[in-house]
DNA sequence: CACTAAACGAGACGGTACGTCCCGTCTTGAA
DNA sequence: TTCAAGACGGGACGTACCGTCTCGTTTAGTG
């Protein structure tokens, strides 16, 4: 409805449809609909039909998540803020999410496994982000001695990546709290205790 | 195909025709041949119709890769063997299912998610296990003393589920690397080094 | 809707239509709503989609026409009552016939074409039916002795179809035109004159 | 492909697809490709879109069936030759014709019913024109005494465009049976025998 | 032993959505 | 200006399933 490409405000409306009735029940015709747009043009720009939209827009709501979430924790200066930040506004953002919230509902949603495949990638990234974090921390000589950086940024990953998935306990809106379990679980054997 | 239940071969079935087209490719009309079944009998056991029987079918599936991966465990004696084992043992299986290999390809499965809302009760579940074996190591006396037994068990069922989910770099069919993964990053801080 | 079989039901239901909206104009599903039935029990019904059921139900009708015309004509006795009742009673039914009216369109009328096949064999069909009627006037010794039966209903047919589908300055209302052109024309050299 | 109309080449153009495919088979795409023009020009020349080019390629086709029989029966100088001729001629063209041919399949063809609206058109014509040579025959003093030219002319017409449409019997590729044709059927009682 | 009731097989139907084709309109850019 | 090129909305087509229903038929279980 303006002079956002026609492709996004494609994928804005599929993401907003699955948000609504669940990824596996809103049709070609409902996203449409909702893009102002005729199900012809669809076709013309996912040939790949239904399955290639889901897909392409899967992956585009994902990064638009990491996008923001790299947004909040920039602001941060030091990694145990950055690490507590990250988790707090993305716990955030996930329960926000219409679509997370209805993918906690039993019933099957595509749109969480198209995000599948994706999930080695963003294993990927984020270990790369935090690896130049802890690069970082080790050059201001916060880091303990014997630690193994690359071992360590993939051990924050994973821990970071769980809890986020399954918090499991802890509440991640509870900021001591959460700054509690990063200092202990997430960088207790790697950053130095501060003075 | 003879006294088993109904219910049982149509998920069976269900399983099958997963593995072969795909979640979202096959019909029950499929299902119906392969269990060698009539389309209405399916509806009389699954009134839900295919949603819950694909609902069903999964759940049923994911137990049983829990139960066989339980067996795997239980016939090793030690905390680290059984975590070697299991981690093992479960990518393998992973990697000979067919239904996990084609959830690689990044068309759409239902099925991975059908499996997702069990992602909270498993992790419940492992870590619970994990607890009691954690328990009977600490009765052996080969926990570290500052341990606390809920939080470790919490931490090495993030990192074995998050392994199994994405290796990420490490080989789960070399014992060798695995046990070294294992003792230093899983068990590192918890469990008294042997002698 | 009763006991109608369904295939005649929905041919009715596209004879109508073609009536209304015109050959090309029409949607199976206007036929379908204009039948009670759904859009996909046409295509069970007439697996060869639009163009099957255009062309049967065409020559359904077609067929329909001469049967009511045959009805009207097998009232009569003679021969050129026969042949007047005939002319007068299908040029009233095609004139009364919405679909006829229609075709005089300058539109483009599929209906009339997929009758077209059936030409050939409604010459023939007629052909013979004539035939046999000279044959009876022949045993009667109402027919010229140097009269070839075959050549006659031939012509016969001929004129009488010609006439039927452009009648060409003759008023088929006028009972005493139509009878005369019926003598003169069609009979002439054929029929011994009534004394 | 020169200094050709556009117009007319549309038509050719039209006129080869429809031979090709079948007139209800072909889009404006085929239409514009083989007239080596875009699509929008079509609409440009025909703005009533495909209906009125069907409609006027039709007409347009017809106008150069009879035109072209009519020179090939302007060479022969008595009215029985040029009957027979153009009994011969006509006959011809209709069977080598690809559109003809194809009409002759059960499936629906626009092109025929385009046609249809010209067919009472076609008779006045042709009547005319044969009305023109009965005539002349008669200011010749070849036409028997109480013969009506108007009613005589009708007649022949009749069963010309009968014959034409449904030989039915009759090989009209057979000049001594055609003319055998003629002489009995057509100018039976009409033309006074040749001596 | 027949009779009935439940479970299953077979198939028709309504309905929803998909992917495709084509039409007719419009805009943009180049000759 | 005229035309080519191409995007778009819209309508219909033919297909694939789903879920529901109604019939037979088989199989047990019971009077």
């Amino acid at each position: 409805m303006s002079d956002v490409p026609l492709r996004d405000r494609i994928m804005a409306a599929a993401v907003r449809c699955a948000e609504g009735r669940g990824v596996r029940r809103f049709s070609l015709e409902d996203v449409a609909v909702e893009a102002g747009v005729s199900r012809t043009t669809i076709y013309r720009q996912f040939p790949g039909g239904r399955e290639q939209l889901v897909q392409e827009a899967a992956t585009w709501e994902v990064a638009r998540f990491w996008r923001r979430l790299g947004r909040a924790v920039a602001a941060e200066s030091t990694l145990e803020d950055r690490l507590v930040t990250g988790l707090m506004v993305g716990a955030d953002m996930i329960a926000r999410s219409r679509i997370m919230s209805t993918l906690q509902d039993p019933d099957i949603e595509e749109l969480a496994v198209a995000l599948r495949p994706s999930e080695p990638l963003v294993h990927g990234v984020i270990r790369d982000y935090i690896r130049s974090l802890l690069v970082a921390e080790q050059e201001a000589g916060r880091v303990g001695l014997g630690v193994d950086v690359d071992r360590a940024s993939d051990y924050v990953t994973r821990m970071t990546l769980s809890v986020l998935s399954s918090p499991a306990g802890v509440d991640l809106a509870d900021e001591a709290a959460t700054r509690q379990l990063v200092r202990s679980q997430f960088l207790g054997g790697i950053v130095r205790a501060e003075v």
